[in-house]
DNA sequence: CGAATTTGACCAGCGC
DNA sequence: GCGCTGGTCAAATTCG
């Protein structure tokens, strides 16, 4: 079946045919529901050279999901949650009260006398929106990756025709209520799938110097740099309707690369373009020095 | 001892 | 309406 575990299935097809090392975050029309997602790669072990070829890859008709991107507007993940049943091809509804949550959560805390009932009246009343979703693939041993922000794990629920769990995580800040999900691909074990869900409404508290603290080039670092990535592509004033772009030509989100005429060379090294046009906080602070080893940005 | 995690229960949404 | 699944809650437990 097509949609079962296409993340799993992409991994898959990527990881078996993809050079050596890459990062990569492209844009998909997604055949579910017509939907957005952004979908990036990053291989820990060292990020090199970026070759053409990989482009020709991803427009094989065998991808699981079909490359041309039509345009770019709110990123969802909700392609994770693909039952794995045929003939079905919707998914649960992504359960993002985010900042309404946490909103009326500090209202239902005053209110010390909740009981389940309110809560069931509360829960009923709650809007369901869709908030902006970034996923993106890791290849590390570690399921948590440390991004520069901190995280709370609120649940952990096993994974359909996974043997790896989901864990869910929320931002440990009050007023923040992005949150993000982490699990393992079913079809190849080394591979971590991240979804942020919402959008930070404050600075890291590590970030951008606190990357450093402690924190290893690894992929610990490397998370951090595309865990801003969703943060960005969340900023309003950017009008991704209108930033329609090939799809190779954007192989970042727009928002990380809208202000740049980048086009696609026989070799290019991704991990600058990445840090370098993604997160200007970054580059103000000369981030890549702490997130990039110097092999690695010398590559 | 406070913070973070674990984990079972509960709820919502969806397909049949 | 029922069952399945994903997502969340919150008490219990563990950790620092």
């Amino acid at each position: 079946m097509e949609t079962e575990n296409s993340i799993g299935a992409a991994v898959t097809a990527f990881s078996d045919q993809i050079p050596t090392n890459f990062a990569l975050s492209s844009i998909f029309d997604t055949p579910f529901g017509g939907e957005k997602w952004s979908l990036g790669f990053m291989d820990l072990l060292g990020v090199q050279d970026f070759t053409p070829s990989m482009f020709d890859l991803l427009q094989q008709p065998s991808m699981p999901s079909p490359p041309p991107i039509v345009s770019v507007g709110e990123y969802s993940s909700d392609i994770l949650n693909l039952p794995a049943t045929p003939n079905s091809s919707s998914i649960s509804s992504s359960s993002t009260e985010a900042a309404n949550d946490e909103q009326s959560k500090a209202v239902e805390e005053e209110e010390q006398e909740k009981t389940k009932n309110q809560l069931k009246s509360n829960k009923k009343n709650k809007k369901r929106q869709k908030e902006p979703r970034f996923a993106f693939m890791t290849k590390s041993e570690v399921d948590h990756l440390e991004d520069g922000y901190r995280w709370r794990k609120y649940g952990q629920k096993a994974v359909k025709n996974s043997p790896f769990p989901r864990s869910y995580y929320r931002c440990t800040t009050a007023t923040c209520g992005v949150k993000k999900r982490v699990e393992r691909s079913s079809d190849d074990p080394t591979i971590v799938v991240t979804t942020y869900e919402g959008q930070h409404t404050h600075p890291s508290p590590v970030m951008p110097r606190g990357i450093s603290t402690g924190i290893s080039p690894d992929s610990s670092s490397y998370a951090a740099a595309f865990a801003m990535a969703p943060m960005q592509l969340t900023q309003p004033h950017h009008d991704f309707q209108e930033q329609q772009q090939p799809y190779f030509h954007n192989l970042l989100p727009p928002s990380l690369n809208y202000n740049s005429s980048v086009s696609l060379a026989p070799t290019f090294v991704p991990e600058r373009r990445f840090f370098t046009s993604a997160t200007s906080f970054i580059r103000d602070h000369g981030l890549l020095q702490d997130i990039v080893p110097s092999d690695m940005r010398s590559a």
